[in-house]
DNA sequence: TCCAGATGGTTGCAAATGAAACTATAGGCT
DNA sequence: AGCCTATAGTTTCATTTGCAACCATCTGGA
């Protein structure tokens, strides 16, 4: 059934159009581009967005300390603390006390993880390669410029609304 | 406690750097946004992103249904349902049942809602700006189309991996 | 040495989210 | 009319998430 469209209010410049509102833009993209490869880990993997993350910081930065991965992932410590308990549990982490402070732990693909990321990166690199295939090179570098001149308003925002 | 930094894996074109992924800098720029925008929503009305993002519709479109909220919002029936639900119960929006077809409803802003929703618009102008803030009429341009261009390759990405 | 406060990490609980089942109404077909 | 399927919307349940409280360990100063 066709549904009888409405008819937009006049409200001129007191009335926001969410198609045109730059957080709603960002959060709509995002999710899209989430959900799509979210799946993709899944189903070849089982696994979520946070534990690639996990997956991915291991294997460039091996020996990372949980709260490492918080700050290069910027992921909640609670959601690492899962992630990481999920891969250990699953044999693809191996996890060491470190002997000179033994509240942290060291951290690192197993070789069951490794050969994990590995089948993954390729996927993950497609994934990005489909979003950026009908940008001219020119267009990748604004984007790139955009995206980091955004975030640190973002994170500006972020830090003044605190209080 | 300066946490030890980790030596980088020199995994060469076999890792990925999770601060130069596409995907992932859309969800943490995504994420920052979301969230200092809830808080201020929260904060002053005790609504949630999805509560505003009806109003929004609503302000725009009233006697929409349900499913006009869905397809505009992309968000979730459910979740239309939960934030409808939400806002009626607090006297923000009113519902009549649709005297044609008796399944649907028609919502609109209540005089209450209404209120709100003027003294929103200009905090959540006013975000949009700072965001914006340091990019040039050119970049601001360039930024529309780019999402534009990611939007749909992510559309195309999502309707492509789904079976 | 010993205590107070800071830091690393986990656990418990409550709220948010999503998929699927369910109710109610509509509309087409025999 | 009587049935079958589709659509609108809600409810239920299981999973995910986030905050706060928590335990263990470390560090610096009295």
């Amino acid at each position: 059934m066709i549904v009888r469209a409405q008819h937009p209010a006049d409200a001129g410049q007191d009335a926001i159009d969410l198609e045109h509102f730059l957080p709603y833009r960002l959060s709509r993209l995002t999710n899209t581009v989430s959900n799509a490869i979210a799946a993709l880990y899944r189903d070849r993997f089982g696994l979520s967005i946070p534990d690639w993350r996990v997956l991915a910081v291991l294997a460039r930065f091996p020996g990372s300390s949980a709260q490492d991965l918080v700050s290069r992932t910027r992921m909640d410590k609670v959601a690492v603390s899962r992630s990481v308990a999920r891969l250990v549990e699953r044999g693809m982490v191996n996890r060491a006390t470190d002997e000179k402070d033994r509240r942290l732990s060291r951290l690192a693909l197993s070789a069951e993880g490794s050969s994990v990321y590995a089948r993954i990166v390729p996927m993950a690199r497609d994934c990005e390669a489909a979003l950026l295939e009908d940008l001219e090179p020119k267009q990748r570098e604004a984007l790139d410029r955009l995206l980091t001149m955004l975030q640190a308003a973002a994170d500006e925002l972020d830090g003044t609304n605190e209080k």
